[in-house]
RNA sequence: CGGGGCGUAGCGCAGCCCGGUAGCGCGCCACGUUCGGGACGUGGAGGUCGUAGGUUCGAAUCCUGUCGCCCCGACCA
């Protein structure tokens, strides 16, 4: 076969764009940083939208929508996290154009529209929802506040890569808001819990729960909890965060209530999210060198048909067998498309749904109508079988879970083999610099000690997981006593 | 923002050094033969060479400015 897109081996950066590309999810658009997501791309996103949407709905969430724009002011109300984003902001100063009195026919920004006050295009959502949450919350009555939005956020970012990074992002972002600590941070974690169950059942990708590093958390944050994953290049991927923000926010917007005991007190707040940058976990978590392995319960087409067929009479034959296959498989739920177009042939299609990473195809030709059978391949393995037509409808959901089963296991084995328990520096670099992946040691907890090893190697504390057991050891960079291994790998 | 590279047909590129009016592959269109793993033949359409200015009889090619993209760093979901 044909390839026309290169080996994982070869250039893992460049075989993820070119599959990115061939499997027609986005491509850079002409706006610097910003990305088109193509309708196959956006297809595969709504999917995520659906799951993540009703888990979120599951746990008592509601959506909502805020603006685009926070005014400056607002921005740099709490001051850590206006700092951690400040070099990353788009700034809106002006509200008008004008024609170009020296160049005909241009427009130049007007100075005389000049805003008195700049608006930042968010970044991220919290200032302008605490200072929203404010006007809402006076007694523990207003109490809790669970809101979700679906948004697209902007973070000027030096360089970018279609869906790990893009100027404009797509994304969810809870923000929450509780009576107790306690309150919230069960939020938190449980959030974390919702967004690692979704990734794991959906995308179909095994993930590690933990909690950020000082110096990785985010900015305004009390504690940053994560999920990481692993790339098929031994690269690690943060995949989702849930934070517990403390009463950080609420200070900074004055947000206090009065408590059942009459007293007042600062709120104690959430936020948590997960972005387009799913899409870009799974495909470089689970595709080949032939194109995406799309898990079905995020595929958007999870069947497709595609006849064999040389003349218009042949085609009308076949059809007729697909019609019940058809009605069969809608019925029992599935999306299957049925590719009659006479403008490409077979093999061409075949390729073609490979590189897009539909689940399953059924081929059918005048040779299965006269068995009364049809060609069954799996994307994710490859195989191909031929299967009596009355068992197609039964068969097929079944195989389909198979499919979504195989995806995690591979993924899980794999991120198995590429975690490795180190106890020294040398065994760390050693690692690093050959087969990468997860490495499990023994860190200090210092801020300082992370900066030199990431100085050094590049390699960063991804997580402290939250499963870590207990267990004297020795930091493998300071030789200071450590009581549990932490995660270290590069990342994306 | 520091270092390097590149903007030529829808996509990928050659031509530039040494100035003379633009070419290749894929794709696209038409017809015919094909059709159970990315078909082939023949014919055809498509480009003010990123942009602005300069040098020159003449600029894709030389010079200057400018915009954008890619790679490596720093930053990051």
């Amino acid at each position: 076969m044909a390839k026309n897109i290169p080996s994982r081996a070869e250039d893992y950066a460049q075989w993820y764009v070119e599959l990115v590309k061939q499997a027609d999810l986005a491509e850079n658009s002409d706006v610097r940083g910003c990305m088109v997501i193509k309708p196959y791309g956006y297809a595969i996103w709504e999917k995520m939208q659906q799951g993540l949407d009703k888990m979120f709905k599951d746990t008592g969430h509601v959506n909502a929508y805020f603006p685009l724009f926070v005014p400056k002011s607002m921005f740099e109300a709490e001051e850590k996290n206006a700092e951690g984003f400040a070099k990353e902001c788009a700034i809106v100063t002006h509200y008008r154009l004008k024609t170009d009195p020296v160049n005909k026919g241009k427009l130049i920004v007007d100075p005389e529209a000049k805003l008195e006050e700049e608006l930042v295009v968010r970044p991220t959502s919290e200032a302008i929802i605490w200072s929203t949450y404010k006007k809402w919350i006076q007694s523990y009555r207003d109490l809790p506040i669970l809101i979700n939005q679906w948004a697209n956020v902007v973070r000027w970012e030096m360089r970018t890569r279609l869906f790990l990074r893009t100027t404009e992002f797509l994304w969810q972002e809870g923000h929450t808001a509780h009576e107790t600590k306690q309150e919230a941070e069960k939020e938190a974690h449980q959030m974390l819990n919702v967004y690692a169950e979704f990734v794991e059942n959906f995308i179909g990708l095994p993930v590690i729960k933990g909690k950020k590093s000082e110096g990785e958390k985010f900015p305004g944050a009390v504690d940053t909890y994560c999920i990481e994953a692993l790339m098929q290049d031994g690269k690690a991927l943060q995949a989702g965060t849930s934070h517990f923000l403390g009463q950080n926010f609420a200070q900074a917007f004055d947000v206090q209530f009065s408590s059942k005991e009459g007293k007042l007190d600062y709120v104690w707040g959430t936020s948590w999210g997960v972005t387009t940058r799913l899409i870009g976990a799974l495909i470089m978590a689970h595709s080949d060198d032939d194109g995406l392995i799309l898990p079905p319960k995020l595929a958007p087409i999870h069947v497709v048909i595609v006849p064999i067929f040389r003349s218009e009479e042949e085609l009308a034959k076949v059809s007729a067998a697909v019609e019940p296959i058809l009605k069969q498989l809608r019925a029992a739920g599935l999306s299957v498309k049925f590719d009659n177009r006479d403008t490409h042939k077979p093999g061409f299609k075949f390729a073609e749904y490979e590189m897009k990473g539909v689940p399953v195809r059924i081929a059918i030709g005048p040779r299965d109508l006269d068995n009364g059978t049809v060609e069954v391949a799996r994307r994710d393995t490859k195989e191909k079988s031929v299967m009596k037509t009355e068992t197609v409808a039964t068969a097929i959901p079944k195989l389909l879970e198979e499919i979504q089963q195989n995806i995690y296991n591979r993924a899980l084995k794999f991120r198995s083999e590429m975690t490795t328990k180190v106890d020294s520096y040398d065994e760390f670099k050693k690692v690093l610099d050959g087969k990468g992946g997860f490495i499990l040691a023994h860190w200090d907890g210092t801020v300082e000690t992370e900066a030199k090893i990431k100085e050094e190697t590049k390699a960063t504390v991804r997580c402290i997981p939250l499963d870590a057991v207990e267990e004297d050891g020795k930091c493998v960079f300071s030789g200071k006593p450590s009581s549990r291994r932490v995660v270290f790998a590069r990342a994306y």
